[in-house]
DNA sequence: TGTCTAGAATTGTGATCACACTTGGCCGCT
DNA sequence: AGCGGCCAAGTGTGATCACAATTCTAGACA
């Protein structure tokens, strides 16, 4: 059975104490890809990860394919898996797909979401406020995760949320990196409260304008990044 | 020994001869599912596929996996694969998709497309519009992918490219139920070389909303098929 | 004639093995 | 001391088998 380790398991939307092996190895490593606890160039051998798991290889490629058919692992010549180092290229590419289909959802959230599940964004909001910069980068990018899902979800379009989560595999160990190495500016942490006071009002243009923001400031983390 | 079967084998963006054959049967059953070989419904057996294919079960099996982790095959109750029969909700949700990732990249693919293009745009445009009702639906949604992905990859955004191919394995069994079943009308029937004409102008607002008109008709018939 | 049940066939899952290819490190030569 | 080649370890891939669970199909009973 899948590591009952370290971390929380991940987002446990539905229950996987009884789904086939395959696909909770699958779950873990894309959960683990999202919230960064691996980093961009990490190689990922199925006999390696099968052992501390207990299981045989079977379930683990099986893991590992799926994900490198959604770009979230790359093979280098049919012989080895690998999280990718994206250039800047991709990265630019990767979060422009991620702000255009993230403000859609937003506008459409906007009418949607709830009282009391606005009050859980301007929770969480303070929350990541006050750990960022922090050591536990995988609290912070699970906190994040758990704000922009709750937004996305009660846009109540399941396939919009599931390409959403694809990009996130791809661009989780990036962020993390960006999240680790580089101090964040103080008008990017206040974001996410004022996104949440925007639905809260029920202003979908500017909270799809904020959520725009917040995620194009990955790129330009990023250029700060390559020049400095 | 992926089947050299009747149909032609694909888009063929890489040379799949010497890939691994799980990828090679996971790029055909794509294929197929794109154009329509497949139908709503259809239940796919690991073991019935492998037979005449030649191979043991496993490539298949991990083509499956890749597909339904995809969204585009269903796996019921763990224990077998099927053609999703898309729900009412399912077909708008995945067109509301479409449309808007369709329209962003035919938008920016309008500055970039060249001349040589978009003539092989209204070649295509004419061919399509001279066999639509007619037997071959294959053969028409075909030329249907080869008009879109020419104007998509031309946006130069790989990633972008490849959800958008994900979505097309998804809505394409149920499009060609559609294209078989209703007779289309006039003024849809002309959009594709409208759109080859708003691009040759450049007018990139305009090819955008003809693009998403063109992806939204599906919802339209889809609606007439439900009340007629 | 219709319904229920028991058994056989079929299903996906997971383990294990053989294989071809790549990679890395060590030893020997110059 | 530096360089080249070779061998062993490690890699993903694919085949085959065992297994439990589901589905299908007769046959028997009402």
């Amino acid at each position: 059975m899948i590591s009952t380790a370290t971390q929380p398991a991940g987002p446990r939307q539905t229950d996987l104490s009884h789904a086939p092996l395959n696909e909770q190895v699958y779950q873990q490593i894309r959960w683990d890809l999202t919230v960064g606890n691996y980093r961009p160039g990490d190689k990922l051998s199925i006999r390696r990860l099968a052992k501390p798991l207990g299981t045989s290889a079977m379930p683990v490629r099986e893991a590992l394919k799926r994900l490198a058919s959604e770009r979230a692992l790359e093979v280098f010549g049919n012989r080895s898996f690998a999280v990718p180092v994206l250039e800047p290229k991709r990265v630019s590419d990767l979060f422009f797909i991620r702000s255009s289909l993230e403000g859609i959802a937003t506008q459409l959230a906007t009418e949607t979401l709830t009282v009391r599940q606005v009050d859980r964004l301007s929770e969480l909001a303070m929350l990541m406020d006050r750990d960022v910069n922090g050591a536990d980068t995988t609290g912070y990018l699970t906190r994040n995760y758990n704000f922009h899902f709750t937004i996305y979800t009660a846009a109540g379009n399941a396939d919009l949320v599931s390409v959403i989560e694809g990009l996130w595999a791809q661009t989780g160990p990036f962020l993390a990196a960006v999240v680790r190495e580089v101090e964040m500016a103080d008008d990017w942490r206040r974001l996410h409260g004022r996104i949440a006071e925007a639905i809260r009002v029920r202003d979908a243009a500017e909270a799809r304008a904020l959520i725009e923001k917040d995620i194009s400031w990955g790129i330009e983390y990023f250029n700060e990044l390559a020049e400095g």
